[in-house]
Parts: C-alpha cells; structure tokens; sequence
DNA sequence: CATATAAGTGAATGAGCATTCACTCAGACG
DNA sequence: CGTCTGAGTGAATGCTCATTCACTTATATG
C-alpha cells in the first residue's frame, strides 16, 4: 500500500491528460461563449464541442459560472505575461507604447472568440466585473500607467495631465478599436490601426498652429 | 354601444395610468438590474420595487429580456435628443466637442443606476449587443463622427486622421472613464474630468518641443 | 491475472424562475 | 343602480437547464 503522500501524487501521464482536456474544455466554452453570449450558452453544448461528457466538466470546472472566470483569468494572464516579456527589454518610453499597443492588437486579432468574450461577456454583470477587474485588468491597467509615468519622468509626455486619466484615454481608446473590430464581421484589419492610435495618443486631433 | 374607432382608443385617463406603470417599471428595473446584473434580477424583484403584481410587467412588456431593451433604447433616446438639442445652437467644433464630452458625463453621473447598466448590460452577449448597438449607439458615434469631420472642413483638427478611429479614441476614453466611475465606489467627480478629457484628446500627452 | 483507483459518462433529477390565466375590482356609462 | 370593460393581481404552471451520481471503462500495481 503506497504511503499517503504518494497516493494523493497523480502520475504525470495523468496531470498532462488532466491538462489536455482543462485546456480542451476552456477553449470549447470560449467558442461557443463568443457565438452565443454566456446565458444563453448551454453546458451540454460546451461539453459535446469539448468531446467530452456533460459530467466531466464538472470534474475540471465547479459550476459554469467558474468556467467562464477560468477562461478570462488564464487569457489575462498569459496576455499579461506576455507584454511583460515582449516589453522588458524596452526602455524608451515611446517604443515601450508602441509595443504594448501592438501587442493588445495582435493578441486580440489573433483569437478572435476570445476577444468577443472578452469585449462583451466579461462586463456581464457589475458584481462580476468588478471582481475580476480588481484583479487582473487592475493590473494590465497598473502596467499602462507606469508607462506613463516614465514617460513623464523622462520628460517626453506631458506631466500636466494624470496618469490615470491618459490610461484610460489610451485604454478605452483601445478597448473601443477592439470593440468595433469584434462587432463587425467586415475585414478591418486591427493590426493596421496601432500606429495611428499611437500617433492620435500622442499627439491629439488639433490641428497645430504653422 | 360605442363605434369601433372609439373603442381602440384609450381614455387619456387611461393612457397617463399606462405611461405611469410603464415608468415605474422601467426605473425599477434599471435599478434592480444595475444591482444584480440582469442575469440574477427576478421579475418578481423587479415587480415588487414598481409596487405593481408580477402579472402586471406582461402588460407593459412582453419579455423581461425586452424591459431591458425598452430601458436602454429610452435612455438612448432621450440622451441623444438632449445632445442634438444642446449642440444645435454651436457651431464652433471646439466647442461642440465640450458640449458634448460635459453632457456624456452629467448624463451618466446624474442616474448612477443607468450608467451601471449601460456599461455593463448593454454589453451583456454580443448578439444583444450588434442588436442594439446597430441602431441606437451608431448613431451615437455619427454624432460625434459629424462633429470631427466639420472640425476637420473647418481647419482645427488634422485631416489626417480617420473620422473613425478619432472617434473611437473620444468615445473610448469617454467610456472607460465612466466604468472606471462605475465601478469605483469612492467619491471621483465625473464631471471634473471633462476638460482634461477634452485637452488630451486634442493635443495629446506627447510633450511639445519648446 | 486479480484488484484497486481514478477518470469519464450521460440519463435522470429537481430547483429556480419566467410566464400565464382565472379571477377581482374600480370606474364608466346609460 | 345594474352592467360592462379592461387594468391589475399573484398563485399555479411548466419549462429549461445546471448539476448529480450510479455506473462503465481505462490504467496502474503487486
């Protein structure tokens, strides 16, 4: 009889399997999330996409509403993880904007299912919104305005205007380009828009005086 | 016995009864929406709050889906008549844009409940969301389309820009700064970021070479 | 091979809740 | 006053799924 400790160990054959269909089950609810919106997406449904049993899924997930939170909990982090990496690198402010602009474009064009729920779902209700947003997008919107505020000690950006307000002017600016891209079907190629969106933060609308 | 024309008609009696439900209703709902989210707000919590039967609802409504509709396409409606109404009498697109960047923010400080579902609700499934935005929020977005291109005719703001994307960049930053609003219980006053809002949005936070 | 363990299944369950409808009642009208 | 109309009621209905659990199948272990 194996000792209690390695009884509660899996064998690693047994985690990868686990991990094929956790994965499996999170990007078949994605999809289906995105093409039915979240009330009116059916577990069964998840759970045939999936190739799995209704009953699996509870055996990954604890009810459906975890599934959901699953899925943009790992889809941030991984964006997160990534313009941290892609950006560490990057000291000038001004190329550092650049790059996370790009990167949220490309991450969002990439996996188009993805984004929608993310556009759409994850403001679903105030309550859950500002549970998650606590934590995670508190933090993808922590890293922008860090950005900022180098950018102001740098002396390259303006530092009579709050970093928070210019977050969320480069943010929702963002979020509203991803937003219109996800809600029609009509090519736009949201990668093309980044550096104009660059150009239009920076810069402003108003017409400089020759 | 009375002529069938006159039967169809209503009492004006009748009709102000009618009009005071359908309000109450509609308000009970924004409110107990914004609370719960509509996913989890009970007809019967919504009835109750109206201080009208459950029954009742079916009378003004066909679907609790479609109270939801009803409220957001009303609150549309009279926001953008207050917006036609308020800008007609300017014609500077400078000052245009002040208007409305300050109505935008008193609308939404002025009923917190609305504001709270129309950040999140509207939102809800992206299905629901082409729906409306389709009609109600595009036109929204013309509006303020309309008032950069006329800057851009007029010479004070850049025509090298896409009406378009200069438009998601206001609106974008617009909306985030009222989820933000929304989404913070702590005392920010909407109203004091219109014109910082408005500066940022025409000049930009790159610093200008002296 | 026998046994043990855990993953996976999917039909059955039942809870929650939108919606209905048989009824009440207030006012209108001759 | 008697009768009619239709707004309003709220308990009862029934439908829709999320969730469960008794069972099957696959793998490991000695």
């Amino acid at each position: 009889m194996p000792t209690k400790e390695l009884a509660t160990a899996l064998p690693d054959r047994l985690i990868s399997a686990r991990q094929g269909k956790y994965q499996q089950i999170l990007s078949a609810a994605v999809e289906v999330i995105a093409e039915n919106g979240f009330a009116n997406s059916r577990v069964s449904v998840i759970a045939a996409r999936a190739g799995v049993a209704d009953g699996t899924i509870y055996l990954y997930f604890k009810s459906k509403d975890q599934i959901l939170m699953a899925a943009l909990d790992e889809a941030f982090r991984s964006f997160l993880d990534k313009a941290r990496v892609e950006t560490a690198s990057v000291s000038d402010p001004l190329l550092k904007l650049g790059a996370v602009i790009d990167l949220h474009l490309r991450a969002m064009s990439h996996n188009r299912a993805l984004a929608v729920v993310l556009q759409t779902e994850l403001r679903q209700s105030a309550k859950f919104l500002a549970e998650f947003s606590q934590r995670q997008l508190r933090s993808y919107l922590q890293f922008l305005k860090d950005i900022i505020s180098e950018g102001q000690s740098a002396g390259v950006f303006r530092d009579d205007i709050p970093a928070n307000l210019a977050v969320s002017c480069l943010f929702g600016a963002l979020d509203d380009v991803v937003t219109a891209w996800v809600l029609n079907e009509k090519g736009y190629d949201l990668l093309k828009v980044g550096s104009a969106i660059r150009d239009l933060f920076l810069n402003g609308v108003a017409k400089r005086s020759e």
